[in-house]
RNA sequence: GCGGGCGUAGCUCAGUGGUAGAGCGUCAGCCUUCCAAGCUGAACGUCGGGAGUUCGAAUCUCCUCGCCCGCUCCA
């Protein structure tokens, strides 16, 4: 290996994972959670910049959505969009997680079916399968004669076979049948005519219907719902639990939220309630969320403990998809806006396969970080959820939770309008917040190799936790006075949305070169000149270049770049 | 969950059984009229953690934790 020349730099050019963990560290931004004691799997902590940072991505969320939302543009409806914030418990009843859905079968082992994405409870696949498969009603006619009980039926291989090229094509697309389907019948075949003694039964012939390699896999189990074989059974504990109450009985037993959208749905009907808002509305809210992920990875990227910022939009199932369609369409501009501009960032639309099945469209904000490239991680997702969660929550809480719109039906006699009775559709603009924070950082890592400072961050001002820096050329000569008297003058203007800096050691070089890393995108600069003129040079982060300007134009040249 | 790689100062890394190092960064002083400059000095180490082998372990062995990569997983 080449020595190191001293003064010398040597930084790769390549955007790598490593040098951003890299500069994340040293400059403050990321650290990792519990670091002295070896560190903890799948938390992080911000350091002083990166959370600083973060909270202006909170903020600008917050700004954007809730306090004026899409920068007050009007909705499909043509009126301005409207939104309100809520600040919901980390904890909720454990019932609320039994009507969202997330602790239903997370208790027992699953099994996943890698082709629809479907979860069945292991315990329960072939009473699943026997009673609620639609692909299995529809095969088992063919048995010859019809089933009783769990006996061997008759096989007839063509009517099998006519079956597969079928009715199987579409109710069980993925069963190896239906894939492969001389292959299958002959292993079956050989399997009935090798035992005629011991013949299988309805589960063996099944488990044979779904297994394309016999001699490499042994016999597989299908999915219920496409015909796929499923994965190894699996315990997931999705969910953090702790207790509630100072005894460990499972009476106490609680979770931490996997998604802040839930307590948005409960509250629903006190927001509806105590204030004045209608229906089509938004409501947002911003937390934690905590999910027990199996693989922890890629840096902040899949945390276990994380940050959410979500609306759930309700309105008018008529005007739902066009709702859906203007969400998910700022929320791109959004992610734009902030800085996320170039070809990394896109919107993905979900294939109809994809979907929940309560979900009419969902899309994802997707930005390619150095660690998914060539491919994309989900940054955000904007989901037209239907009236499911509304409905879930009636279901389980036996209140009602419809909403009763009084600017709709048909217009009585004295002009009013009779009003309808509906539940609310809910479009859900779900963010997160690290995710953001990591790409928002991928973004600004740039590596240019001619300047002195080859490494910087080319944050958006909007978003770059130090907003200006002031430097006095030397520690002497009476400019430190004058830096002084306009860093306080930043300070009381800009010091409430972030960081001023005010440094007069080491070399100017030096202090320009901590303000790239750190991503501040002014630097103003005291010289001899300004004694006599009042003026400073004002640097620019990006390009290097300086101007002078007047020092009592600083503070406005400054609100006009930060958009304040 | 499986496999591979890695873990030494804030960062990047050298050190393969014998006194813990370098560059950069940080801090102080000098110098300096615009880009990590120069000079002088200083601080900063559970060598990821634990156990073992050894006269002696950063180095060898075992266990463990963490990070990265590939599968897996991510309702």
């Amino acid at each position: 290996m080449l020595a190191i020349s001293p003064g010398v730099r040597h930084v790769s050019t390549a955007k790598s994972m490593d040098a951003i963990m890299s500069l994340c560290k040293r400059r403050g931004f990321v650290y990792q959670a519990s670091e002295i004691y070896g560190g903890i799997n799948g938390f992080w902590d911000y350091g002083p910049l990166g959370a600083q940072l973060k909270k202006n991505l909170r903020d600008a969320w917050w700004q954007d959505m809730i306090m004026n939302p899409c920068w007050g543009r009007k909705g499909p409806n043509g009126e301005r969009v409207k939104c309100v914030p809520v600040e919901t418990c980390i904890i909720q009843h454990p019932k609320v997680w039994e009507a969202s859905g997330h602790l239903a079968g997370f208790a027992d082992p699953m099994r996943k079916c890698p082709g629809c994405g479907h979860f069945v409870r292991a315990d329960q696949l072939w009473d699943i399968i026997t009673t609620g498969s639609e692909w299995f009603a529809s095969l088992i006619q063919e048995f010859e004669p019809a089933l009783e009980d769990t006996k061997t039926p008759a096989i007839d291989a063509s009517k099998l076979l006519k079956w597969a090229r079928s009715k199987g094509r579409k109710q069980a697309p993925n069963l190896a049948l239906v894939k492969n389907p001389e292959v299958v019948l002959s292993f079956l075949a050989t399997r009935i005519n090798g035992q005629p003694t011991a013949p299988p039964d309805v589960v063996e012939i099944i488990r044979h219907l779904a297994t394309a390699q016999l001699n490499a896999t042994g016999l597989q189990d299908p999915c219920p719902r496409c015909g796929d074989v499923l994965g190894t059974p699996a315990a997931f504990k999705l969910m953090f639990e702790t207790y509630a109450g100072l005894t460990q009985s499972e009476d106490n037993k609680v979770y931490l939220r996997p998604e802040t959208a839930q307590g948005v749905f409960v509250q629903f009907k006190n927001v509806v309630d105590t204030t004045r808002i209608k229906v089509p509305f938004g409501i947002g809210n911003t937390g934690k969320s905590f999910r027990n992920e199996i693989t922890p990875r890629n840096f902040t990227f899949r945390s276990r403990e994380f940050e959410q910022a979500e609306l759930e939009f309700f309105c008018h199932p008529d005007e739902s998809l066009e709702w859906y369609k203007f969400w998910r369409d700022f929320r791109m501009e959004w992610w734009k806006s902030i800085g996320l501009a170039g070809e990394n960032l896109i919107l993905r639309e979900h294939e109809k396969d994809e979907l929940s099945f309560y979900s009419k469209g969902t899309s994802d904000v997707e930005y390619r970080f150095p660690f998914t490239a060539p491919g994309f991680g989900e940054l955000e997702g904007i989901a037209h959820r239907g009236d499911y969660d509304l409905t879930q929550h009636q279901t389980h809480s036996r209140n009602k939770l419809d909403y009763f719109d009084t600017t709709r039906g048909e217009t009585l006699p004295n002009g009013g309008k009779k009003g309808e009775r509906y539940m609310p559709h809910c479009i859900e603009p779900a963010a997160g917040l690290d995710r953001g924070a990591l790409a928002l950082i991928c973004e600004a890592y740039t590596v240019d190799s001619a300047r002195p400072s080859p490494e910087f961050l080319k944050l958006h001002p909007r978003i770059a936790p130090i907003k200006a820096a002031v430097f006095p050329l030397m520690d002497k000569d009476g400019l430190p006075e004058i830096a002084d008297a306009l860093y306080d003058k930043l300070f009381a203007r800009f010091g409430r949305i972030g960081l001023i800096e005010n440094d007069a050691k080491q070399s100017i070089g030096k202090r320009y070169a901590r303000m790239d890393e750190a991503g501040c995108p002014y630097c103003f600069t005291i010289d001899g000149d300004t004694k006599a003129d009042q003026t400073v040079t004002v640097r620019d982060r990006d390009t290097g270049q300086q101007q002078r300007m007047n020092i009592d134009k600083v503070e406005a040249f400054l609100a006009e770049k930060l958009g304040v």
